[in-house]
RNA sequence: GCCUGGGUGGCGGAACUGGCAGACGCACCGGACUUAAAAUCCGGAGUCCCUUACCGGACGUGCGGGUUCGAUUCCCGCCCCAGGCACCA
């Protein structure tokens, strides 16, 4: 008597076991098959653990893992921690214990975690970002940009959370709320390292277009980096004695120059202590006092206008007219020039700010709204513009650019939204920057055969919230020669934010072992990332600073490729439904987490893996059901034990219905895989068992094969057991997912609907291939139809073979 | 305000290129098996109307139009929800 109970618990270890100790995952650098990198983006090892919105993110990228390894690839599909940051450092503080101490019990827990639901990760590349042998190569690419001066300091004001007691970047900065915390905030002064990806906006802009992304997370990129074609133009301002000074604005409209009837600086712009009169003096300082305090984001979103009047004014270079200087907080210095020509007529911020102070508005674009007040953004006609009156503005934008730039007044310009990268963070737990200050050399890099800078082993290491990392207060760690000349130097003690070891993973899991240098030869083969799979919340940052690392390693010479991520996917976070009834993300702190160890214990891995991309279209958000993984187990112990059931007593040939079934869910699986539609991947598996089942016939020996071939990447332990107990050896990933023959995927009869006047009036059943005259004969003769078609002239007949037939009466 | 997505039964969702709307699953209802329950198996079900019942009919994919023999799918005009950006000159 065969064991026929499906035993999930024990069948899941033993094969996890197996799989362990032929090292089934490894991937081989010497493999002659073609390479496949698929890409999980690795966790931050909270200490909360996984739920099983964790396991849709993993299980999807693993299932499409296993189909290329069947498919034919040698795949690299790896596992590491980014365990540096923030978050880390938070949790450690609150439960007492040091970071290190606490990630590493963190990882622990993760991997078992991990483990449970079995990945085909190859564990002997996992990467910890916070393991000296790996920060060594973080720091060496900062030394990288430090020498290509990408790496530079600042004295700036910066973001600064209060309650983490950190600089931010404005990344980091959420709706004006720290992005960790929630606290609101401020700026602080602090000399800060920046890197220069604005060097490369133009190249991260262009990188886009050849990327098999989504939309939506391209445009996102696009709009972060905010390219805008415009001009460079140089006002002259005429300062309190009456001494002249450049004054550069930026524009996208230089067609409008002629409608500026006032300039406005922003309140930090370094010429207003020139141009404020005497008599503006007390009003002027008190305004850029009130704009001192106030963080960027207090200014930005807000619509009411305000500013005061310098005393001074400048001459438009166009007209020859002379205009007041204003200073208001709508103009920003981190953008452009920090100045603007203000053109109430046709720009609607300028136009708020002019009619709070009464400023002129002045048209010269043609439009019909602007008769009698208003603004008017769009092209058309130019007027009352000198020489260039009567143009279209398109024309003339061109056309002003090139008779300022032939007057020697400006030029056309370029300008981003981006701006470059604050780097430093006030903290102990990150990678050191690996740099040594030294009152004769500067700063100078540490030699790349000392690295790692190692962090050293505190006692203290939490934040000192006067901007001063704790690594301040370690004498014996910041007290070192400088590496140029030997006097007494200082180490830098800001380390690096947590985006620095997550901007260049992927590459180290290609040669994770390597000490001689951050990409080994032996590790080149696997690159370009073919497939990077996660959530969408790391639409901007985390994808634009591994692209940024990745042009800065191209061009010194690492890699050969400037995109590392060809294909992405993101796919959607796991909800549920609140008491309220509301849909809310599955978290920790909202208290709504679904543990999956209970549900291994329960249904099983491979039910749970199964449930996990059953649950809706894996790029949008799905709901969590609770009674949802009884199905996909239901399932399971249906294919169970319609396998067990016939094992042994196969039918020599299938029928015709059988292999029509076999050829169809082949097709199905396929198609729907290739097109990332595993929900219905899933369906397709369970029409399959519905239909054989009421086929009420044994099963071929190769329909089961290809069942099990095809159901492998999904419920792996499932179909290996299978696999083994009809008499295979194992590994099924050994096997090549099947092919389909389109000969075989009609059935012999099939079901046409029948329209009256478009209306659907019945079905008739006929064999496949039947011809329009035969099935309209059959639909005479048809016992439900006949009274719709008797005694009516038939009009018209729309017949679509095999599928339906559309009559047009009268 | 701008840019993305999305809106289909009680619920999650399916529908290739314009061709039977609601596959598959959850929950639900009925039946079989059982001392009973669980498990399993068989069957039912969009809404409404007519009918004792059978048969039948109307409506139905956010709303309003349009194109078409035929529209969840294409076009025009709106509404609502989610996410992103937001004084960027």
């Amino acid at each position: 008597m065969p064991e026929i109970e499906y035993r999930f618990g024990e069948i899941e270890q033993k094969w996890r076991d197996y799989w362990a100790a032929v090292e089934l995952y490894k991937a081989r650098d010497d493999d002659p098959r073609p390479k496949y990198y698929c890409l999980d983006m690795f966790p931050y090892p909270s200490g909360s653990g996984l739920h099983v919105g964790h396991w849709r993110s993993y299980v999807l990228p693993d299932a499409w893992s296993r189909y290329m390894l069947l498919k034919g690839y040698n795949v690299l599909h790896p596992m590491g921690w980014d365990a540096f940051g923030l978050p880390a450092e938070n949790d450690a503080i609150q439960k007492g214990i040091h970071p290190e101490v606490n990630t590493r019990g963190n990882i622990e827990n993760f991997r078992r975690q991990l483990v449970e639901m079995s990945p085909m990760y190859d564990w002997s590349r996992e990467i910890d970002t916070t393991d000296p042998e790996y920060y060594k190569w973080t720091q060496w690419i900062f030394l990288q940009m430090f020498r290509k001066g990408l790496a530079y300091q600042k004295l700036m004001p910066i973001n600064w959370c209060p309650s983490c007691k950190t600089g931010l970047a404005n990344e980091e900065v959420v709706g004006g709320k720290c992005d960790r915390c929630g606290a609101v905030v401020g700026t602080k002064d602090l000399n800060q390292w920046m890197l220069k990806i604005t060097a490369y906006a133009e190249r991260l802009l262009h990188g886009l277009d050849e990327l098999d992304w989504p939309e939506k997370v391209k445009t996102m990129q696009r709009n972060w980096i905010g390219r805008s074609e415009g001009a460079r133009v140089r006002f002259t301002a005429f300062d309190t004695d009456g001494r002249e000074h450049p004054l550069e604005i930026f524009t996208t409209r230089p067609d409008t120059l002629f409608g500026a009837t006032y300039m406005v600086l922003a309140p930090e712009h370094p010429l207003i202590s020139k141009l404020t009169t005497n008599d503006r003096s007390a009003q002027v300082h008190a305004y850029i006092e009130k704009a001192r305090n106030a963080a960027e984001h207090d200014r930005t979103g807000a619509t009411e206008k305000t500013g005061q009047f310098t005393g001074s004014y400048a001459v438009n270079p166009m007209n020859g007219e002379k205009i007041p200087i204003w200073i208001a907080d709508y103009v920003l210095m981190g953008y452009g020039t920090g100045a603007i020509m203000a053109v109430p007529g046709h720009d609607e911020r300028d136009y708020a700010f002019a009619k709070t102070f009464g400023l002129e508005v002045r048209e010269v674009i043609a439009s019909r709204k602007a008769k009698g007040g208003g603004f008017y953004t769009g092209d058309g006609e130019m007027i009352a513009s000198g020489e260039f009156t009567g143009m279209p503005s398109a024309e003339g934008r061109k056309a002003i650019v090139g008779w300022i730039a032939e007057k020697g007044i400006g030029e056309s310009a370029i300008q981003y939204r981006l701006r470059d990268w604050v780097f430093s963070r006030q903290r102990y737990w990150g990678e050191p920057i690996p740099i040594v200050h030294c009152g004769a050399c500067g700063a100078v890099p540490v030699p790349e055969n000392e690295l790692p800078v190692r962090l050293p082993e505190v006692e203290r290491f939490q934040p000192t919230g006067t901007g001063e990392s704790p690594l301040a207060a370690i004498e014996d760690w910041v007290n070192v020669p400088c590496p140029a000349c030997g006097a007494a130097g200082k180490r830098e003690t800001n380390t690096m934010p947590q985006w620095a070891g997550s901007s260049w993973y992927f590459l180290r899991y290609t040669s994770p072992h390597n000490n001689e240098a951050l990409l080994g030869p032996e590790g080149k083969k696997w690159l370009p990332v073919d497939m990077y799979v996660g959530g969408v919340e790391h639409a901007i940052l985390h994808l634009l600073y591994a692209r940024f690392f990745s042009l800065v390693l191209h061009d010194v010479g690492v890699i050969d490729f400037r995109e590392p991520f060809k294909r992405l996917f993101n796919q959607g976070m796991i909800t549920r439904k609140g008491k309220s009834g509301r849909v809310e993300k599955m978290s920790k702190s909202k208290g709504n987490v679904v543990n999956p160890d209970d549900l291994i214990r329960s249904h099983g891995c491979d039910a749970l893996r199964l449930y996990a991309l059953f649950v809706g279209p894996p790029e949008m958000d799905a709901v969590w059901n609770d009674e949802g993984i009884d199905g996909t187990f239901r399932f399971l112990k249906r294919a169970w034990k319609w396998v067990c059931d016939s094992n042994g007593q196969w039918r020599e040939e299938p029928s015709r219905q059988m292999l029509t079934h076999r050829h169809l869910l082949v097709k199905k699986v396929t198609e729907r895989l290739e097109t990332f539609r595993l929900n219905t991947v899933v369906s397709a598996m369970m029409e399959f068992i519905n239909a054989v089942h009421a086929l009420d016939e044994k099963p071929d020996r190769e329909t089961v094969d290809v069942f099990l071939v095809l159901l492998s990447p999904f419920a792996p332990h499932f179909a290996e057991e299978l696999w083994e107990r009809t008499g295979h050896a194992p590994s099924i990933f050994k096997q090549s997912w099947p092919q389909w023959d389109e000969e075989f995927t009609t059935f012999d009869t099939v079901t046409i609907a029948v329209q009256i006047n478009g209306r659907m009036r019945g079905r008739l059943t006929l064999d496949h291939g039947a011809v329009e005259e035969s099935v309209l004969e059959a639909a005479r003769n048809d016992h439900d139809l006949r009274r719709h078609i008797e005694n009516q002239e038939i009009l018209k007949v729309i017949y679509v073979p095999d599928k339906i037939l559309n009559l047009v009466v009268a």
